[in-house]
DNA sequence: TCAAAAATTGACGAAGCGTCAACAATAGAC
DNA sequence: GTCTATTGTTGACGCTTCGTCAATTTTTGA
């Protein structure tokens, strides 16, 4: 009994020292997105692992914090699948829309990732956690723009693009960006959007993305050249799904 | 004494009566914007009237129904100014043009209902509301859809705008309100914009937004005409500030 | 004037966050 | 192997907030 109960609790120890954080991050997760923002709870978490509340406090100060290491977490996953995605063979444009493909391919695959970014702008964690973990979210986020912003300095130097002067490579990522986020937004939290007119969002998010850089006329222009097909093949090839998905 | 308390009493009633719910609304308003959604308190609001807490919730079912009705407000204050801008003169696109500049000056005349929209859709408030009052707001998102979707239509209809056959104008609307929402929550929630390059997102909006309807060549194509100064006028004309403000 | 109906109150239960004094395990010295 | 210092773990507790409800006050209208 009280080997059986010793050997119990070095093994427990073992697993601890490795992977507690992780495993707090995982059932977080889990329960944000099962129950969103208020379902995250700090004793229920203690409950789900073998440890209890004060364990967890001595890993994250506070709620927030685990809430900013997931979307840390997040932005990760998201520079890896961009990064990807801009290594990734074609035209300057091309390589554009293999990164449109990465981001739908991120929300398809790791949508808690998502809900995890919305929430840590609109509700003010921001200020209650460690000004560590905020510099680390802030590092990410130049570091995604940076990645997206190299692929249009490369349409302008091999030509293929020629901004006005008042426009920055940076202002065109900032179209994309917007375009995107703000449509992935609407997409997955208006319940009545067939009701509105929008029977596929992500066909509309596709064309509208296209008349962006239409706008800017990248060559080749959607009208010389199939993007939505790159975009899917970009899709299969680099980010495969677990299972096919209807959009 | 009882005459004075009774007097007081009275007036208290008459007031009540006409003026409970948007005072409940106005402080909670208040609260959401000095201290976002876990700065809304009920005690507090009780405290801040002149009427307990029970009283509170005979006019709101809970917290979300308040967080709710302050997102109706601002819908229909969105869809007074979206008419405004739809109902001025000029050609389509200007009018489209005026109703970016209604939604710039929604932004940033009230944005409390700004932030309050937002909180709607990341929060999970949704499911824990009244059917009626979420019915409510479906519907003003349909109008809000309606008024925009028209505009597109005159386009066409007057000849200044040719959709390919896979696109409906609900597409474009969508694609507009994508890039403004997306833009405007980038813009008011990333604290580090300037670092990552984008030092006038409100500047870089409006090139996008240029970009993307000359992407569907809607004329007057931005190169023809000045379509930053029409949104200009707008704003001093239909939505004066009470103080101009710098972008 | 008074009883029935309606409105108002705030104490209370429940639930969640974060703390901390007490307890347990481990490491290292001898 | 034993003992002490250090480090790790626990859950009860204080505090805050939501939403309820029995008791109380006010109003209505007969």
């Amino acid at each position: 009994m009280v080997t059986e109960s010793r050997r119990e609790t070095e093994s427990r120890r073992e697993r601890e020292i490795r992977q507690r954080e992780s495993q707090i991050l995982d059932i977080a997760r889990g329960q944000i997105l099962t129950a969103g923002y208020l379902g995250l709870n700090m004793d229920r978490i203690a409950a789900e692992m073998e440890y209890s509340k004060g364990t967890i406090y001595q890993h994250f100060r506070n709620k927030e914090e685990i809430l900013l290491a997931l979307a840390n977490d997040a932005q990760q996953q998201r520079i890896r699948m961009f990064q990807a995605a801009a290594d990734s063979s074609g035209r300057p444009r091309e390589r554009l829309c293999a990164i449109g493909a990465a981001a739908e391919a991120f929300l398809e695959q790791y949508p808690h990732f998502f809900m995890v970014e919305q929430l840590v702008r609109s509700v003010s964690i921001w200020e209650k956690t460690s000004p560590e973990r905020r510099k680390l979210m802030r590092n990410c986020e130049q570091r995604c723009m940076a990645i997206v912003v190299s692929i249009v300095r490369d349409g302008i130097s091999v030509g293929d693009l020629a901004l006005p002067p008042e426009v920055t490579p940076e202002d065109v990522v900032f179209g994309c960006w917007s375009m995107n986020w703000g449509g992935m937004i609407i997409a997955t939290t208006s319940d009545s959007l067939a009701d509105i007119g929008i029977a596929h969002p992500g066909l509309a998010l596709h064309h509208n993305m296209s008349a962006l850089l239409d706008g800017y006329h990248w060559r080749p222009l959607s009208t010389e050249h199939d993007y939505a097909a790159h975009v899917q093949r970009v899709k299969q090839e680099l980010f495969p799904a677990l299972e096919p998905q209807a959009n």
